[in-house]
DNA sequence: CAATAACTGTGTACGTCATACACTATAAGT
DNA sequence: ACTTATAGTGTATGACGTACACAGTTATTG
C-alpha cells in the first residue's frame, strides 16, 4: 500500500487529530489563506514563509508545524485556490465541457500565479479532483471508455491552461509590468520588428497583415471558443464514430 | 514603435557590438548552455547564478553583463533549449502537424524543468518562434484564416504541454524523490484510498476499476495519439465545412 | 491530584542566494 | 601617450528557507 505524501493527508484531513498538548491557534486552511491573499496581491514572489507568517500574527517557524516546507504550501495552495466547479444542470455533455472549459480559463485568469503551480503539479487535491470527477461525470453517458474520457479531459485541461497563459502573457490579462512584454499590441509590434521574413515566412506575413494587432479578443470568447470548438468537434466525432459500430478501443 | 525588451534584444543578437574594452570571454550562448547543462543534470533548483558561474570559471557577477537578472537568464533557457522543429518533408497537414506535437511534448518529457518555465513565458526567441511558424506553415493550404491557425497551435500547444505534465507528474518520465509522488501505479493508490465515492462517484468508480493500474502507458503513445486525434479530427471537420461552403468566419 | 508525555509556537542561528556598488584590468579610439 | 568604454572581480547586504533547542500548554496516567 502507497503511502500518502503528508501533506496531501492533510488536505484531506486525514491526520491524526492531537490528543495533548496546546490547542493549536492555526490550521492549514488558515495557513493557506493567507498565502493565496498574499499570492492575489502581489503575486507568487510575495509569498515568503515570513509573508505568511506575518500575515497570521505568528513566527514563521510556526508553519512548519503544517506544512513540511515551502513546496509543500505551494502544493496546497494550487488546489484550495480552485474553487467548486461548475454545476452539470441538465446540460449535454458538450455544452458542460465547453462550460467547464471556460471555467478553468477564467480561474486561471484570475489568479495568474496558478500558472506557475500548476504545470508542475498532479491534481491530487480535492478541489482539482471534483473538477476531474465532474467533466469525467458529464462524460458519462457516451461510449466512450474510461481511458478515452481521461485523455479527453487531459486535452481540454490543456487547452485552457495554454489559452490562459496566452493571454496572460501578452499582458491582455490586465496586469503588466514584470519582466517586459505588456499587451498583445506590443508584442505584435516585437515580433513584426524581430522576424526575418525569410527564417519566418509563415508567421512574419501573419503579423504583418496585423494579427495580433487587434488581439485584445484574445481575453474575448471568439477566439477561445474556436478552439474549444474544435476540440468538442473532435470528440463528437469520436463519439458519433463509437455509437455506430460499437467495438472495443484499438 | 515598441523597444524589444533587453533579454530579448540579446536573444536576436541586436545588441551593439562593443567597440572598446577587454575582449569578452563568455558570451550570452555560452552562459545559456552552461545554464541549461545543469538544468539537465539537478533540476531547475539546481540553477543559481554562482552554480552557472562556476561552470563557466567566472565570477557570480560577471553573468550580470549579459542577462539583467537570473528571470532574464530563465527566459533565455526556456528558448534555446528547444531543438529544431520537425521538417514538413511533404507531409500533409495533419500529418506534420501529428509530428509536431508529438516532438514537442518530447522536448519537455525530456527536460521537464521547461515546464516550469514555459507556463509562464510568451513565445519570443528564436526557436519557439520557429516551432510556430513551421505549424503555421503546415496550415498553409487550409482554408483557415489566421485567427483559427493560430488557435489551432495553441490547442495543440496545450495538449503537448499538459501531457507530458502529467506524465512527469505521476513519475512515469523516469525521475522520481523530489516532493511525493512517484509513479502512475502510486498514484492511483493514493487516489483510490482517499476518494470518498459520494464526493467523486465517477473518479472514483474509474480508479477502482484500475484506470491508472496499468497507466505506465501514458508514456507510449496510445494514450497520446488518443487526444492528439481527437484535436485533429476536430480541425480536419472545421476544414471540411470551409471547404464546401466558403464563407467568413463568424 | 501530581507527574508525565505529547504537542504548539518562539528565538536564534546558519547557509544560500540574488544582486548593488566600487574597483581594477584591458583594449580601442584620439 | 592619453582618454574612455567595457569586462570581470571582490566585497557587502538583505532576504529567504529552514534546522534546532527551548518554553509554555494541555490531556492522560498513576
Amino acid at each position: 500500500m502507497a503511502q500518502l505524501p503528508p501533506v496531501v493527508a492533510r488536505m484531506w484531513g486525514r491526520e491524526p487529530v492531537p490528543r495533548r498538548g496546546p490547542r493549536p491557534r492555526l490550521d492549514l486552511a488558515a495557513i493557506t489563506a493567507a498565502a493565496i491573499e498574499i499570492a492575489d496581491a502581489e503575486g507568487l514572489a510575495g509569498v515568503s514563509m515570513s509573508a505568511v507568517a506575518t500575515r497570521l500574527g505568528v513566527a514563521p517557524m510556526a508553519l512548519y508545524r503544517y506544512v513540511g516546507n515551502k513546496d509543500d504550501l505551494l502544493i496546497v495552495m494550487a488546489d484550495s485556490a480552485v474553487p467548486p466547479p461548475p454545476d452539470p444542470g441538465g446540460l449535454t455533455w458538450r455544452d458542460y465541457l465547453a462550460a467547464w472549459t471556460r471555467a478553468n480559463r477564467d480561474i486561471l485568469l484570475a489568479r495568474p500565479w496558478l500558472l506557475s503551480i500548476q504545470g508542475d503539479t498532479p491534481p491530487a487535491g480535492p478541489q482539482r479532483l471534483r473538477w476531474l470527477d465532474r467533466a469525467l461525470q458529464a462524460l458519462g453517458e457516451t461510449p466512450l471508455d474510461d481511458g478515452e474520457k481521461f485523455n479527453t479531459v487531459t486535452a481540454l485541461t490543456g487547452y485552457a491552461l495554454t489559452s490562459a497563459t496566452l493571454v496572460h502573457a501578452t499582458g491582455a490579462g490586465g496586469r503588466e509590468g514584470e519582466a517586459g512584454i505588456a499587451g498583445a499590441a506590443e508584442y505584435g509590434e516585437i515580433l513584426a520588428e524581430v522576424l526575418d521574413p525569410q527564417a519566418y515566412p509563415t508567421l512574419s506575413a501573419m503579423m504583418s497583415s496585423g494579427l495580433l494587432g487587434r488581439s485584445e479578443d484574445w481575453v474575448e470568447d471568439a477566439d477561445f471558443t474556436f478552439g474549444l470548438d474544435l476540440l468538442l468537434d473532435g470528440v463528437e466525432a469520436l463519439i458519433r464514430r463509437r455509437t455506430r459500430r460499437r467495438h472495443d478501443r484499438k
